[in-house]
DNA sequence: GGATGCTGTCGAAACGTTTCGATAGTGCCG
DNA sequence: CGGCACTATCGAAACGTTTCGACAGCATCC
């Protein structure tokens, strides 16, 4: 494989003429540079990387915690970390995925043999051993989710107590005053994910603020299941007009088909908002009204904030990212039906 | 962070010493050695990555090419790269993780940075472009799935084909002869996958062979397609008493759904096989027999496989994985009903 | 016309490791 | 006791890059 010699050598320069030639850290003559843009382009060379790791201190990798823990929807899952590899591409990091099993270990190897330039923790937990780990590494650091102690941590993630506001508030100004909540599977907020508890909280405070009623029920595990949630919340509420999904979209679908089934009409009958979803709800019978979860949002911010340590110019702190709400025809006005 | 130098220094011996004792790669005293394990630990010394890899000739990395195509279950997608992740560390490999928009283009960056020992390729289709970038690149390669042109690939795979068979045999062993089969969505079939009509079309040559008849449909999109596609079975085979899905999970429970809805008992009426399925089928109402799609074994052969490359004992190859067939009490004996 | 500054280039050191070849010490054999 | 084999250790070279300091050439300025 051609090295730095190679190129220095057809292009008739010497190596850190190359080196800074390549870099642009120094003023080189423009017909230089040609020259060595061609032996470049000839040659087919890049950088040795671990030369460039040895030398230079910037290994232009950055780690990736992502366990895949049960009760996660996997697509979500799969979708963030897509998402940090597409952000951290754009400032030429490749990443590094690190799983469950070597959660800390491995964030500790990688980081020790300077293998890493950073560090990015997915589906953080309240209380999350490798928030302890990152904090004692001291390498620049993103966590996306908001763990409970977040003191000396850059954390990023949607704003779930103002999504759960929107939803309530969308569904009041409606007029409706009795307003369901379906949300994640009862797994996930046994585990410590901090977010489920942080947009069901808010849901029920805001709600209560604004004079609606309002029911909760976990997500359920199967259809079955789906049938019992259902009816649980019309038990609570039977003058439910409204209904918030907080769920995975297998059970969001599963929702809609009930309902079909029983001769429910949204949103005639129900105004039905999908919250927090991962994936549009354009396929969904009828499509929901959305707040969706960017995503490439949170990650190409988590990949910004995480550059930003590098240059040093940003201090820990917890950034919330604005929820928007999105129409798509699943609300509509409260009217007194017979 | 602590060097070679350091160790060296507080175990009182050279650093050559030092080096040779961590990789056993000559003989040392066992008091010598001591002293340097302990000076490791105090030190918590980990060799530097980037000196590693440029002097040694060897990274420990692996790129892992994994595109998510649309209309590919995610969670399947997730399971294989997680298996890759997990595989991969029992050999002291990490793992870096290239997506879609940089295919081929990151393969070739990292492997001309020598930034990564070999490949792995996750999803690959019937033609793919990668598969002629990785007999460019001569690096040690591994395809999990079998594209068309397999020359100087190693690649390993299920044997759809005997698990079409597999699945075949048991409905006919049990006396139905007209089977239904849905298939994955029309996408992954237009898209150019190469396992879905692997399987679909030895599904259908093993039928033919044995004597039953066969409907084909492709998944449908969402939980009225299920009807629509089952209704179209029904049409083709009035006499359906076996059926076989090859497709995600989601559709394996809307089926399910829809055949309880429909009063149809399982396996009573229908004997029911989930073909290829990366998961479980626990949680289904009743559990289907399953013929699995063990992401596990295929990624940790894969990675064997690669690791033997490395070795040089090993020539290009195509290597297929036995399927197994799990009985779960969702097919029976055909009887005569009334 | 000598001092000053700027531009473009070069040589060499340094990064931390692995590994080759050398060597000192020890035990054994003839 | 000289020679040999073997063990344990060391010194130094090499891997390919980045970057510091040096310097030649040239223009500019009092």
């Amino acid at each position: 494989m051609a090295n730095i010699h190679d190129v220095a050598r057809v292009a008739g320069v010497s190596i850190s003429t190359v080196s800074y030639a390549l870099s642009g850290k120094r003023s080189i003559a423009a017909s230089t540079k040609q020259r060595i843009d061609d032996a470049v382009l000839e040659l087919d060379y890049r950088a040795n990387a671990g030369a460039r790791m040895l030398k230079g201190a910037r290994t232009q990798i950055l780690a990736l915690s992502a366990p895949l823990h049960a009760g996660t929807h996997a697509p979500a899952h799969m979708t963030f970390v897509l998402s940090v590899v597409t952000a951290a591409r754009k400032y030429d990091y490749d990443v590094l995925l690190l799983t469950q099993d070597e959660a800390t270990s491995g964030l500790r190897r990688v980081v020790r043999s300077s293998l890493v330039d950073g560090i990015v923790l997915l589906d953080v937990s309240t209380s999350d051993p490798r928030t302890d780990l990152v904090r004692e590494l001291g390498l620049p650091a993103t966590v996306i989710g908001i763990p409970d102690d977040t003191d000396g941590l850059t954390c990023v993630d949607l704003d779930f107590e103002r999504a759960a506001e929107l939803a309530v508030r969308r569904l009041v100004d409606l007029g409706h005053r009795e307003i369901g909540l379906i949300g994640q599977a009862p797994l996930v907020y046994e585990r410590g994910s901090n977010f489920p508890p942080r947009f069901r909280d808010a849901f029920l405070a805001e709600a209560t603020r604004l004079g609606a009623t309002v029911g909760f029920t976990p997500a359920p595990e199967e259809s079955a299941g789906v049938r019992a949630a259902l009816d649980g919340l019309s038990a609570t509420l039977p003058g439910m007009t409204g209904l918030v999904l907080h769920c995975n979209e297998p059970v969001q679908s599963m929702v809609l088909d009930l309902l079909s089934q029983r001769g429910v009409s949204v949103p005639n009958d129900l105004s039905v908002i999908s919250a927090c979803s991962s994936f549009s709800t354009d396929h969904l019978n009828p499509p929901l009204d959305v707040i969706p979860l960017p995503a490439d949002l949170s990650c190409t911010r988590a990949i910004e904030l995480t550059m930003a340590q590098f240059a040093g110019d940003v201090e820990p702190h917890v950034e919330y990212i604005d929820p928007t709400y999105v129409e798509l025809g699943s609300t509509a006005p409260l009217t007194s039906r017979p």
